[in-house]
RNA sequence: GCCCGGGUGAUGGAAUGGCAGACAUGGUGGCCUCAAACGCCACUGCUCGAAAGGGCGUGCGGGUUCGAAUCCCGCCCCGGGCACCA
């Protein structure tokens, strides 16, 4: 619009011509994109490199790294709710710009993944293709809702020249090991190189002492080396999820056993995959924690999956093996005197080894499992012939459990006697060892010390099991009171286990005594008395299992990975790097039956010209198998962050100057609350909380293992975290349940809700495809402009707080913007 | 059960030790218009009152303070996360 161009006379009636509506706001906008494009007004210089020009304007400033959760690219394009964070960051960004800071903003693509794979499949397009029109489409919108981003920043996850950078820091982790003698990650020629200096030697179960590298044959120390890698095969139950034809990570994993993605149900089968050694930083991923700005909620759910307890490891001797004994893991060393009975979980190795072949003339029909013929089919009335059937029996019951069910039925205790005994080394009482799907074989040792006094859960297998409740904590009066208990009631008496702390007793033998110690206390004591007679060490242990990290689906990143003809893996040297997609004609996974226990067959297996190849690894040209699994999703935005600071490095992950710049340099104003020092990192990073135990667990753990080997200079990622809240919407079922577009139901909440005719019912629900009730920002930004917009997301709430979209309140925000315009320019 | 949030008009929310309810929706009345609205103005916490004016009021009960939505103690309710993890 020129100012010269001569103003129409108004119809009579007509709003005055310069009067703040859509027209005008959507030129206006328009007018500044352009603009903005042209001169390239969100362009971050870096301190050095192909995108440092300008630098020296702004050398002097602080630095800021504003941080958005980069999107997938969907098909459908963005709903309002998408931008809410969005716009959030921007507002900010541009705040600290215009106060004098550096501002990195820049905004990428996490493509791989299921959906555009699923469309592949039902139509044949290559993902690839629509993937690229869907990032199309979503950089339009992203443009049209006026962010400021650094467009020469964008990324896809799924560009050649960003995916071989993902598959180098892979090779990083495989090729690195954790020591556990300074806690940290290295390289594994480091390992190699100590173990043929001799300065440390080989310790395995069967050589606790150690031995020289060069008494192991040369697959010995193949094998060796392996199992030390960050990332290793491991052969072990895993979650299969046959919807999706691949397997998945635990993080993926619902509690009641379904996929995160898709939500179908998930069975445990044992496969071998591809595991990443997350485990190995489960201190530090805990302990770290205290040095960042996120919320409180986030931090907790980060540290109850990590879970850390701390405890003591105590071995026990069986009876009729002394040489024999099998470690547990209890938080409560202190009711150790108090243990009658000891659990092994139904997977455990010694399961087999230690059921005796035949009962003991006193052991009770429950021991033999004779409860169980209404859960288990092939159990006789009468209970099993002998232990090692009882056993056998009771462990393929347990294996043909899925997680789900072991959730959806009540928790009703089973299990079966082994026929073993073992001592308890604090009395020399004889423990009976049973069975029972009850104790995990993923947790601490696979086997517990069972104190049916102060454990619930020993407390209802103990009276379900006829066995004795010794108390060897003194509850307070006030407990005895509760329960209508007389003081000092008998433990075997008791209505259920007390698990608090209080004063030991009953707790004495030749070489120490816990009677009268406080819990604390008595911890102490005991673990002192357990390290002087060698049965025990104080021990702390996590819930966090190691990652697993293939999938048996096509669009992902290749493994760096060949097999050689012995089968065994070998990674391939970096100059080879990328390793490319093959194209398939078929992108179909592996659909097996619920019950087909067959071994899933990637789809990259049809690209058989790419999987079988002549390659010179150092020992001539041979053939070699490729590895046929590709990364899960999360691979890829594990590290967006790092690639946004140097985007185009062919020789580098990041340039090192360049990567301490923005991620450790100086931030004027921005420290985080509390005492802690900053960590460094990403100054800003905001995003759904959906992604607390997934996403920024699987990035902080590739971050420590890229700081301790010296790719980046800070030992977290994200500084500080904020997450934006949700935007509810009005969603409508008709009456069969299902939803309809809410775009199409009229009426209201007095006439009642109408789709085409027929009564729909309202309900109130996160906005998005599956309730159809998403409103695209492209009708709203046309209707009052992308300001309206961005002024209303803004107003409807605190960031932080999920807010329902209501499109008839937007319309106060348009209106608030037609008075400030009044206010500054003559709409006549 | 354990952990983390939160409770303010009809509605979204503002105020984090100093005039509670900014701003916005909705509502009521008026203006403009042939009629409308993406237009304008006024009123709109509850309550007593014709008005002027008064009383009450931030989930409940206590406390600190000259002064509390805000800080402290004890409850209640709602939302989210975790849970056979020894």
């Amino acid at each position: 619009m020129s100012a010269s161009a001569p103003v129409p006379a108004p119809p009579p009636g007509a709003p005055p011509a310069f009067r703040y509506g859509s027209a005008l706001a959507n030129e206006i906008e328009g007018r500044w994109q352009d603009r903005w494009e042209t001169e390239g007004t969100y362009h971050a210089p870096n301190p050095s490199g192909a995108l440092s020009g300008g630098f020296e304007r702004v050398a002097g400033r602080p630095k800021l790294y504003v941080l958005d959760m980069f999107p997938y690219p969907s098909g459908v394009g963005l709903h309002v709710g998408h931008p809410l964070g969005y716009i959030g960051t921007d507002v900010y960004a541009r705040f600290k710009r215009m106060t004098g800071h550096n501002v990195l903003h820049a905004m990428g693509y996490d493509a791989f993944g299921l959906p555009a794979e699923q469309y592949a499949v039902q139509t044949g397009q290559h993902p690839r293709v629509t993937t690229e029109a869907n990032i199309a489409t979503m950089r339009r919108q992203f443009r049209a809702l006026g962010l400021g981003h650094d467009d020469r920043r964008s990324l896809a996850t799924t560009d050649v020249d960003y995916y071989r950078w993902t598959q180098w820091i892979f090779l990083q982790i495989y090729q690195a090991w954790f020591d556990p003698d300074i806690g940290r990650a290295r390289p594994v020629t480091e390992l190699v190189a100590e173990l043929e200096a001799g300065s440390r030697l080989v310790v395995d179960d069967e050589h606790p002492d150690g031995r020289p590298w060069s008494a192991l044959s040369a697959a010995e120390q193949r094998a060796y080396v392996d199992d030390h890698r960050l990332v290793y095969r491991d052969e072990a139950p895993v979650n299969w999820c046959p919807e999706l034809g691949t397997v998945l990570a635990n993080e993926e994993v619902t509690p009641d056993g379904r996929s995160e993605r898709g939500n179908f149900p998930v069975y445990q089968r044992p496969l071998q995959q591809w595991k990443m050694r997350i485990t190995a930083f489960a201190e530090r991923l805990a302990d770290d924690l205290e040095s960042i700005d996120w919320p409180e909620r986030i931090k907790a759910m980060q540290r109850n999956w990590i879970g850390r307890s701390v405890g003591a490891r105590v071995e026990f001797a069986l009876t009729h093996d002394l040489t024999t004994t099998i470690p547990v893991f209890t938080t409560r060393p202190d009711t150790l005197f108090g243990a009658t009975y000891m659990v092994l979980a139904p997977e455990h190795p010694l399961v087999a080894e230690v059921a005796a072949g035949s009962w003991g003339d006193a052991d009770p029909a429950s021991w033999r499992g004779a409860g169980l013929a209404e859960v288990i089919d092939d159990v006789p009335v009468s209970g099993w012939v002998s232990p090692m059937e009882a056993v056998a029996g009771y462990r393929r019951y347990a294996s043909t459990r899925s997680e789900m069910e072991r959730q959806r039925e009540s928790r009703v205790k089973t299990g079966v006697f082994t026929g073993c005994y073992a001592v308890n080394p604090t009395n020399g009482e004889r423990l009976p060892i049973f069975v029972a799907d009850y104790v995990l074989m993923g947790y601490g040792t696979g086997a517990i010390m069972a104190v049916p006094a102060h454990d619930d859960r020993d407390f209802e297998f103990a009276r379900a099991f006829d066995l004795p409740i010794v108390g060897v904590v003194r509850p307070p009066e006030a407990w005895f009171a509760e329960h209508g208990l007389a003081p000092d009631t008998l433990a075997s008496a008791w209505p259920e286990a007390f698990t608090g702390t209080g004063a030991a007793m009953g707790s004495t033998n030749d070489g120490i005594s816990l009677d009268g110690l406080t819990t604390p206390e008595a911890i102490a004591a005991v673990n002192g008395w357990l390290a002087s007679v060698g049965a025990g060490t104080p021990t702390v242990t996590y819930r966090l299992r190691d990652w697993l990290f293939s999938r048996q689906r096509y669009w992902g990143e290749p493994f760096p990975i060949v097999y050689d003809d012995e089968g065994l893996p070998v990674a391939l040297p970096e100059s080879m790097l990328p390793v490319l997609l093959p194209d398939v004609d078929d992108y179909t996974p592996t659909v097996l039956g619920d019950d087909d226990q067959s071994v899933p067959v990637p789809p990259l297996g049809r690209a058989r010209d790419w999987a079988e190849v002549t390659l010179d690894l150092g020992a001539g040209p041979r053939t070699y198998r490729r590895e046929l699994n590709t990364m899960p999703q999360w691979a890829g935005s594990c590290w967006y962050y790092l690639r946004y600071l140097d985007p185009h490095n062919d020789a580098a992950v990041v340039d090192p100057a360049i990567e301490r710049y923005w991620m450790q340099g100086a931030t004027a104003g921005e420290a985080p609350a509390g005492d802690q020092p900053a960590a460094g990192g990403v100054d800003l990073y905001v995003g759904g909380v959906e992604h607390a135990v997934l996403h920024l667990l699987y990035a902080r753990f590739w971050h420590k293992v890229l700081f301790d080997l010296g790719h980046v200079s800070t030992p977290e990622p994200f500084q500080r975290l904020y997450n934006q809240g949700y935007i509810l919407a009005d969603a409508f079922l008709d009456g069969r349940g299902v939803y309809v577009e809410a775009g199409e139901v009229e009426g209201d909440a007095e006439t009642g809700f109408a789709f085409h005719g027929e009564p729909v019912r309202r309900e109130q629900g996160k906005m998005g495809k599956s309730l159809r009730n998403a409103v695209s920002p492209d009708a709203i930004g046309a209707e009052y402009g992308t300001d309206t917009l961005r002024l209303y997301e803004m107003a409807m709430g605190p960031l932080d707080a999920d807010r329902p979209w209501s499109g008839r309140d937007i319309i106060g925000v348009h209106r608030f913007l037609q008075k400030l315009w009044r206010n500054l320019v003559d709409e006549e």
